[in-house]
Order: C-alpha cells, then structure tokens, then sequence
DNA sequence: CATCCAATGTTGTCGCTGTCAACATGGGGA
DNA sequence: TCCCCATGTTGACAGCGACAACATTGGATG
C-alpha cells in the first residue's frame, strides 16, 4: 500500500529497513489520532504502531512527544487557514469597499467556525498551550512590543485585521476604535465555536446551535455598527 | 495540624488509620494541583502523596481518576460563581430597570474574565469534556429540549439570562432578539478569556490585555444596543 | 567499484502512571 | 461483647515517555 522504498519488487518478507519518509508518516499518524480523539489521543507508541515501526524510531525525527505535537498542531492550523481561505474565495465579492470588508469578515469567521466544528480535536489542539504537567503559564512575557501580530492563525487573522484597516479607511469604523477590535470580534468568534464543543451545547439539536453562531455574529457586527462613530459624542446627531 | 480523628492526643507516633474526612482532603489537594499545572496536572498518586496517604486510598472514594476530576471540576465551578457573585454584589445598583440590568451584565462578564485570569488552571478544568483517550465528542445528543438551561455554571449564567429577560421587559432588546442572546455575550466574554489564556496574547503586557477585554465588552454591549429594534426594519428612523 | 560512517531503526530497560485484587484494621451497630 | 463492613494498605500488572546500547543501511569518499 504505502511506497515503501524497497529494492526489488518482493511482496512482504523482505521489510525495508529504512522507511524512506518516516518523518510525514509519523505526522500523518499522529494528526489522525489527534482528529479522532483530540490532543490526549496522541500517544507515541500508538503513532510508531499506526506507521508499523517501533516504539521509539520517533526519537529519531522528534525530540520528545510535545515536539511531534508542536508539529502536528502546524499542520491542524494549515489545514484551519485553508479551509478559512476557501470559505472565503467561495463567496462573491462585493462591489462596495466596505461591504466588501464586511464580507470578508464575515466569511473568515465563519470559516473558523466551520473549521472548529468539523475537526474539533484538531481545534482544541490548535488551542493549547501548556504541555503534560508544565505550568503552562507564561502571564507578561518579555515579548517587548505591543503592536506584534498577536494571532495564532497568521494568514486567516490578517484578513480580518486588514478588513478592519479597510473600514476605518472608508470611514466605516472609527479610527480611536481600530486597536483591539480584532482581538474583540475574534473572540466573539473563537467563543461560540469553543463553548458549541466544550459546554452542554454541544448536546443541543442542531438548528439551536446555527441560531446561536447566527446570533453571536448579529451581535457582533451590530457591535461593528456602533463602532462607526467615537463613543466621546453622546448625542444621537451630529 | 489538619485535624485527624485521633483517640488520644498523641502526638505523631500512631497515627490513625482511618483519616476521618479524606475524601474532601483529597478534593483539596487535587484542586490545589489543578490550580497549580492545570487539569493534566492531577495525578492520583500525586494527590495521595499530598495527603500522606497511600496510592489507592483514593479509590475508596473516587471511582477513578476521572471521577476525582469531575468533582473538582464541580468544586471550581463553585468558586467560579462566588467570584461572579461577589463582583456582582460589590457595585452600587442603579435606579433604572434597564441600567441595572445592563450593569449586572457587565459585572457577571467581568467577575468572569477576572476568575479565568486568576486561575488558568481551575478555568481551564472547567470547559473540558473528553477525558483521556476519550473521543471527548458527543454532537446532538438525546437531550431532547432545546430550551434546557445550557450553561455550565447555573447561577452566573442564570443572571445574564435574567438581566437579558428584564431588558425585553424594558423594551431595551427586541424580544426577537432574545433567544440565543445570552450565549451570544457568553461567547465573547468566554472568548476573550480563553484567548488571553491559550494564545500568544498571554504574552503582551497588562495594559494591552485590559484595552482587549475593554473593547471586547465594548463590542458586546454596543451590539446589545443595536438589538433594541428586530432586524427587519431597514429604516432609520420610523 | 570497494569502504566506511553517519543517519536511521530496533531492542532492552527505567521510572512513572492508573487500576485491580487481596489483605489489614478498627469503629460502630447487633 | 462481638463481629461486620467501610476504610486504608500492599503488591502487582500493563501502558506510557524516555534513554542507552546495538543493528542496519544508503550514499559520499577513496
């Protein structure tokens, strides 16, 4: 079945001693155990049994088990901005600068949310900081900078920062509004997707759950609405 | 010093063998763990060590491993919803049925955010199902109701809700509106504090993670505001 | 083409964990 | 007073992550 790197052309009694791509197989193994069970799932051995290898060849490509971890969680998060990049290339753009933005925020949210709820064990992988046994604490770090990218998913979160760039620019989002927002809208998103696999709603039948995403995204974007004008002015018209 | 249930007031030499109250000292120890390294960090014979007794005393108690957690999970969800309460009961009340509604909205969000980021581990403990090896998935489960009480923690939730149903009363939230709202705000006010956890924006200075969560509930609040009136009106003005 | 070495995979072992069975103890009801 | 059963202990097993020592090659080097 897998292209095993043999010499000759023999069926089975001659095993190849060398795998040939040991490294993607273990990953591929891994990133399976880790779907169908979620982090806790991925158990070493149990990766070496899946590739037909021994308990320890993958010391070999990983350092330790939290190393092949790290790896499969850059491999869930490919898999997570690429599925945010389709949902966002499915929709058709719109001819308004700041529909556009909107749409563009709105596809890459739900995307995210799609994302979570299709592969929850990758998911909660993604969002995991904190190894068996470690602190997993690390508050005020010396990361120096305030205005570093703070996003997890790179590319995915860029869309929605640069939309919010584009609705301060066609004056549709209050400039003394722009910092933080992004942070604010994806944890609007990020929450309902979490609480939908981590809380009691997850046992709710299904249209409940879409009314709750629908609605969270309401309000989100009801939120963007108020954000169009400074909150300093009280009065209702200018 | 903890008080054993000794016969005679001897000092240490015969120690008694039966301990007395060991169950809620083993919740004890175990929440402590859990406080300090998060949920992975609870260790049967850890906990037992803790409490000077032997390796599978806790079995008397506990079904397994996972039955312990699942009681200090219950008994951090308790000091979960002090923290809301107290938070909620150390502000002044406001006169108008609508502000006080929005304010103990604001209050239960905060004392929230501020029990996540007090104790990572316990809230992290909290919003988890999938033990280990487990599949940790269950979608639409038999639970039949839609309209069950979906939260985790009853009573915080239970006073958004609450204040949610005075502002229909008010007619501060179009009553089209209602259903779902409350898991909505619990999204961004759940997403907030799990992304200042589980990212890298655990790592940026204080002032920047306050910014965050202020614009979060600015967001939040501002699109409660624009729930006052049902979508389907497209004017501006009736 | 022959050689050898470093990369790759295996075996054996250690300490740790969760869990069970069998045994020890003693407090409180008959 | 006695004895029973709740409570705690000892010993053992399998599975895990990790390391050290050994085996096997493929490819660079002569």
């Amino acid at each position: 079945m897998s292209p095993r790197k043999t010499t000759g052309g023999g069926a089975a009694p001659r095993r190849a001693y060398h795998h040939g791509d040991l490294r993607n197989a273990l990953v591929e193994a891994a990133t399976e155990l880790v779907r169908a069970g979620g982090p806790e799932a991925l158990v070493l051995r149990e990766v070496a049994r899946a590739t037909g290898v021994s308990s320890t060849a993958a010391y070999r490509h990983f350092e330790n088990h939290r190393d092949l971890l790290e790896e499969v969680k850059h491999h869930a998060l490919g898999m997570m901005t690429a599925r945010v990049r389709a949902n966002l290339d499915a929709g058709t753009p719109c001819a308004d600068r700041t529909d556009e933005a909107l749409r563009r925020i709105r596809a890459s949210g739900q995307g995210y949310v799609d994302f979570a709820l299709a592969e929850p064990g990758l998911f909660r992988l993604i969002f995991r900081n904190g190894h068996r046994g470690e602190p997993s604490d690390a508050p005020n770090a010396p990361t120096g900078e305030i205005d570093m990218p703070p996003a997890v998913n790179d590319e995915s979160y860029a869309v929605m920062s640069d939309a919010l760039d584009e609705l301060v620019a066609t004056g549709a989002l209050a400039p003394e509004l722009r910092p933080f927002t992004d942070v604010a809208l994806w944890a609007a998103v990020h929450g309902i997707a979490t609480l939908l696999l981590d809380t009691s709603l997850a046992f709710l039948p299904q249209p409940a759950r879409a009314g709750m995403i629908d609605r969270t995204f309401a309000l989100a974007f009801k939120g963007l609405e108020g954000f169009r004008d400074a909150p300093e002015a009280r009065s209702d018209s200018p």
